[in-house]
DNA sequence: ACAATTTTTTAGGTTTGTCTAAATTTTAAT
DNA sequence: ATTAAAATTTAGACAAACCTAAAAAATTGT
């Protein structure tokens, strides 16, 4: 059985771990749970002990493989609760990440499964990102920095890391939104922007821009 | 802010108020709470602290009005997620009980409005228990031994006591079931038995049948 | 009415997850 | 290559909610 806190932990281990910037830093993960690195330290040494994490003093965490496992159930679950508050009790995308964060401790497998049945298998959530199926499989995420380019390859956007007012207007202005369909062209080395072809449309972007936007593979 | 057990203890102080027959002790709450009446001695005095509970020692404890309306909340919840469970995820009536004593504690008062609105405004959960409405006003229910004799006055049946397999049949076999309209025709004062007219058919019953079945007004 | 039983409370302890303050290790800058 | 700064860990405490064992109060049977 994995407490409520575990499993928070679990989950922003995951994410950090996935972003890939740092990986998961005490100091990171201790901002995200809202708690003192101090108590991050404690924590991350019973959980070590409990083999859900691989960690060393000082050296930074990972998840073991029964961590991740119980990591992807956590974040579907979280997905899940949030598709089923935007599109049947119509809350609006950006209010639903509290609740959500509630939502995703009921213990009950059958729940799950039933909820994924009612939503008719959503693969994304309000926000773009993908829901990890039953054996946690998911789609793979990644910023646009780091896709390559390859014949044929198609990206669908799925999130961004800042989402100031400027920059969704920026995007509106480009003509790219959740439902574009993106194709990598060119990447310039010199000041490392790309071309992309939007929706069939060719359009320069600054390495700022291919920072802060996640897409999948399609 | 109620905590998680707080709320726990306040439902089941409510439910044994509410049955009348001997009040909210601390071995009764200890049995509903799984705990021993040691932890319960302990809780309650902090719950007297804080106003939630009317306790003296050794003298059992009430509710105060804030804690009642603290318990309506979360019956309300309860019951929402129950019919929620039955009517949309396809649950039976008889698995939900264990998974809506989790979702009752997901806090938002936005949540519930949109779930009742979702559900249509349910008046009953579907073990026929009355969902407290928003200002936590709820259909009163007694057992059928403590109602009175007056022109034209209906009850619907909302529950029952004992579920064994033989009281169910019983039930079948006088032509009764969670949709019947009962009127009370007579009690007879030698054994405690009662006539009852069920759907129209008039059917005498026992006292012990009287203590076990739970009624509404009509 | 009072002894026996049952119920309830107190006292002292445990676990989980947090905290502050101090110590240690790592990283970065000169 | 040191030293200053930043990140991390340890030590010692605390609050919530529980426990066991023992004491105190209430109830019951004769």
């Amino acid at each position: 059985m994995v407490s409520f806190t575990e499993e928070n932990y679990l989950k922003i281990i995951y994410k950090l771990c996935a972003s890939g910037d740092n990986g998961a830093t005490t100091n990171a993960i201790a901002q995200l749970t809202q708690t003192k690195p101090s108590s991050v330290s404690d924590m991350l040494k019973k959980m070590s002990d409990r083999q859900l994490v691989d960690y060393k003093k000082y050296q930074g965490v990972s998840l073991t493989e029964e961590g991740e496992r119980l990591a992807l159930r956590v974040i579907r679950r979280h997905r899940l609760w949030e598709v089923f508050l935007v599109e049947k009790l119509s809350f609006a995308w950006d209010e639903v990440h509290e609740l959500a964060e509630e939502l995703e401790h009921i213990e009950s497998e059958q729940l799950i499964i039933r909820l994924d049945e009612f939503l008719g298998f959503p693969q994304f959530d309000p926000h773009g990102d993908p829901i990890p199926d039953q054996h946690g499989k998911i789609t793979k995420v990644k910023k646009i920095k780091l896709t390559h380019i390859e014949e044929g390859l198609q990206y669908k956007i799925v999130g961004m890391e800042d989402t100031s007012d400027a920059f969704l207007q920026y995007l509106t202005k480009i003509g790219m939104d959740l439902s574009s369909k993106v194709t990598l062209v060119e990447k310039i080395e010199f000041d490392q922007s790309m071309v992309l072809n939007i929706n069939g449309k060719s359009t320069t972007v600054s390495h700022k821009f291919t920072e802060n936007v996640w897409v999948s593979e399609l």
